[in-house]
DNA sequence: GCAGTTTAGTTGAACTCTCATATACTTTGG
DNA sequence: CCAAAGTATATGAGAGTTCAACTAAACTGC
């Protein structure tokens, strides 16, 4: 019943596996090395940044920076040690909390972000042709679509 | 100094970020929900079970399941405790060891990998054309050649 | 209005991962 | 030979992640 992977889709399968944890360990690796935080932090430092006035509720900051709301309720936790983001309750729905970056949190993404755009080019986009990664987009947009919904 | 993405680049990166990490976690967690096992040791059993006699040295182990040899170290002693693996004395040199894949171990993977292919399957191989997965293969070798050196 | 359900978010425990360090054995160079 | 350097692996601490509760507030329908 099973239909198991013939030896093309075996191949595909693992060089898509060793492909996708390299770059994500050379991301996590650089971060941490160079910005001292997890890729984690990154993207919900980068998600706070981008919304005006720099505050989010925490759900939707889930949905962007692709975390659970427990990771996040965590990381942010930790963001708030660091001095990087804080708390407030929100006034229309009393069950909610907006996080907020704070200037600090904002010097550490900005000090952080040169070197992990590098990083990003050195690992996917200097390795693949123009056409790759016009491909590589359509790829990643359907399996998105896919599995997003 | 930076050479920052510029908008294509972004949706490009967004969504390499996006689907990979989709692909990852429902493979995570079918197999954590069906099997009891991340996916880190799902890729060390079938290592073992591809070898012959279903024994590898640790470090060979390593390089094959993808994973650091300290990762490789604790999970390998988790194994243990679960009964799927052991570890022997290496004859040849007194400091390595040789994992050895159990009958129970065996067992484990034969039951676990039928419901893995099947996520494979659905979170990737269906959602992709045959001409995309040519694409693909030929990206991630591209950036395993690249990145695995 | 108020029981029942959904939604927002937090928390603690268990587990995995990483990093630095430690241990034991092997190889190498003089 | 033997010290020095290198290799194979283990280990412990610290940090992040997940899962399953749990609290609290907001809807929903009768």
């Amino acid at each position: 019943m099973t239909r198991w992977l013939d030896d093309d889709e075996q191949r595909t399968w693992r060089d898509f596996l060793a492909a996708t944890q390299l770059v994500h360990e050379a991301l996590d690796r650089q971060l941490q090395r160079d910005a001292g935080m997890p890729h984690t932090y990154y993207m919900i430092l980068v998600a706070l940044s981008e919304s005006p006035e720099r505050r989010m509720r925490m759900s939707e900051l889930a949905r962007r920076a692709q975390c659970s709301q427990s990771r996040l309720s965590h990381a942010v936790a930790r963001l708030e040690e660091r001095g990087w983001a804080r708390r407030e309750p929100c006034p229309q729905d009393r069950r909610g909390n907006i996080a907020v970056l704070t200037e600090q949190g904002f010097d550490a993404l900005a000090a952080a972000a040169p070197g992990h755009v590098e990083e990003v080019r050195r690992s996917l986009f200097d390795v693949l042709t123009p056409e790759q990664l016009r491909a590589l987009s359509e790829i990643c947009g359907a399996v998105r679509n896919t599995l997003e919904g």
